[in-house]
DNA sequence: CACCACACTGCGGGTTTCCACAATATTCGT
DNA sequence: ACGAATATTGTGGAAACCCGCAGTGTGGTG
C-alpha cells in the first residue's frame, strides 16, 4: 500500500537503468515488461505514480492509459517516449496525463517529475480520505435517517418533514438527533457544510 | 462583450486566411499583429478564446500567455505553431493552455477546437455568474452583518454570537434577519449551501 | 422464542428562533 | 443642520427546536 513508482517499459535496459535511478533517489519502484502485465497487476488501491513507455509490443502506452482510466485509475501517469510527436503529447495531457517527457532526458529532471507526481498522489489521497469518511458515515445511516437528512438539507422545517414523510414530528426529531450523532455534527449548518459539494 | 476569437500572429497571410476561415464558419474574429498589441487591447471583460502564434517578433506567444495569466486571464488559449517541439507543448498545456496545434493543420479540425474553446468559455461564464451574484450580495452586507454571518456559518447559536460580539441577542437577531433577507435565503442551512466552498 | 435494530408516537418542559412594536445613538452625505 | 443608513437595545409572544422518559410494533437472527 505504500507509495511506489510503477515502471512499464518493454526494454529491459531502460527498466533496469530507470529503476536503479529511482531507487537511488529513494523512490521505491516496481517494473513491468508489458502493458498487459501491469494492467493485470493494477488495482484501485495502488499508491504512487506510473511511468509509461509510449511504444511497446502489444498494448501501447496510450492504450494502457485509456484502459486504466476506464477502470478508474487515479494515479498520476508520466509518459516516456523516444519518438514522441506533438499531437501525441497534446492528446495525452488533455486526457489527464501528469507529464510527457522525451527520452533521453536529464535524469535529475525526470526524477523530479516523478517526485512531483508522487506528491500529487499523496495530496489527492489525503483529500479523498475526508470524503471517504463522510461517505462511510452516510452509509451507516438508516433509510429513514437518510430521507430526513435530505429534507433537512432542502431547508425544510421539522413540521414540514413530518408532513412529507407522513410521520409525527417527534419521530422526525428522533431521526434528526440520531443522524446528527452518526454524522458527527451538532447543527444543521455543520451538516450542510460537511456535505458541501455533494448531492 | 460578445464572444470572439482573438487571433494573434505576426504573419499577415496567416491572420487573413485564418480570420477568413473562422468568419466563414460563423466565428467572429479580431486580429492582432503582435503580442504587445493584443496585451494592450486585452481587458478582463473579453469573452471568447485566444489563438496564439508561438514564434513572433518581440514578445513570443508563451510570454504573452504568461503575461495574460498574471493579469487574471480566463479565456481559453489555443497555441499555434509551425515549429513546435514536445517540451514546449507540454509546458504550455501544463500551464493551462486549452490546446496546442501544429500548422499546417486540418482546417476543419482547427475550427472545431476553436468552437470547443468558445463553448468552454461560455460554460465557465455561466458558472461564474452565479458566484458573482453571490459575491455581489455579500458585498452589500454591512460589516456587522458579515460578522454575524461568519459566526452563523461557524454553527454558533445567537446567544453565543451575541456574547462574542459583545452585543445583545436582540441585535444579533436583527442582523441575522436582515442578512438573510439580503442574501435571499430563508434558513441558515440555505445560507451554508449558498456559500459552500467559499470563505 | 428471546433478542435486537429500526421505526414510530405522546407528553412535558426547557431552549432557541423569529418577529412586531418601540426607541436611542452614531456616522455620513447633502 | 437634517435625513438616511447603520447599529444598538428592550418587551413580549408565537413558533420551532431539542430532549428525556416511556411505550408500541415489526422484522430479522440466533
Amino acid at each position: 500500500m505504500s507509495s511506489h513508482a510503477y515502471l512499464v517499459d518493454d526494454d529491459e535496459a531502460i527498466r533496469d537503468s530507470l529503476g536503479w535511478l529511482l531507487e537511488s533517489r529513494g523512490v521505491a519502484c516496481f517494473s513491468y515488461s508489458s502493458a498487459e502485465d501491469f494492467l493485470a497487476a493494477w488495482n484501485p488501491s495502488l499508491a504512487g505514480c506510473i511511468l509509461l513507455d509510449i511504444r511497446m509490443d502489444g498494448m501501447s502506452g496510450p492504450e494502457l492509459f485509456d484502459a486504466l482510466s476506464e477502470r478508474g485509475n487515479r494515479l498520476p501517469v508520466i509518459f516516456l517516449t523516444g519518438h514522441g510527436d506533438v499531437p501525441m503529447a497534446v492528446s495525452a495531457l488533455k486526457k489527464g496525463a501528469f507529464d510527457f517527457v522525451e527520452k533521453p532526458c536529464n535524469d535529475n529532471e525526470l526524477v523530479n517529475r516523478v517526485i512531483e507526481a508522487l506528491q500529487l498522489d499523496a495530496n489527492q489521497r489525503v483529500a479523498a480520505s475526508g470524503a471517504d469518511s463522510v461517505n462511510t458515515r452516510i452509509s451507516r445511516l438508516t433509510t429513514r435517517e437518510r430521507q430526513v437528512m435530505e429534507l433537512i438539507l432542502a431547508g425544510r422545517l421539522n413540521k414540514v418533514i413530518a408532513d412529507e414523510l407522513q410521520i409525527s414530528m417527534r419521530t422526525v426529531e428522533v431521526h434528526r438527533a440520531s443522524l446528527f450523532e452518526k454524522m458527527g455534527v451538532r447543527t444543521a449548518v455543520e451538516l450542510a457544510q460537511l456535505l458541501a459539494g455533494k448531492r
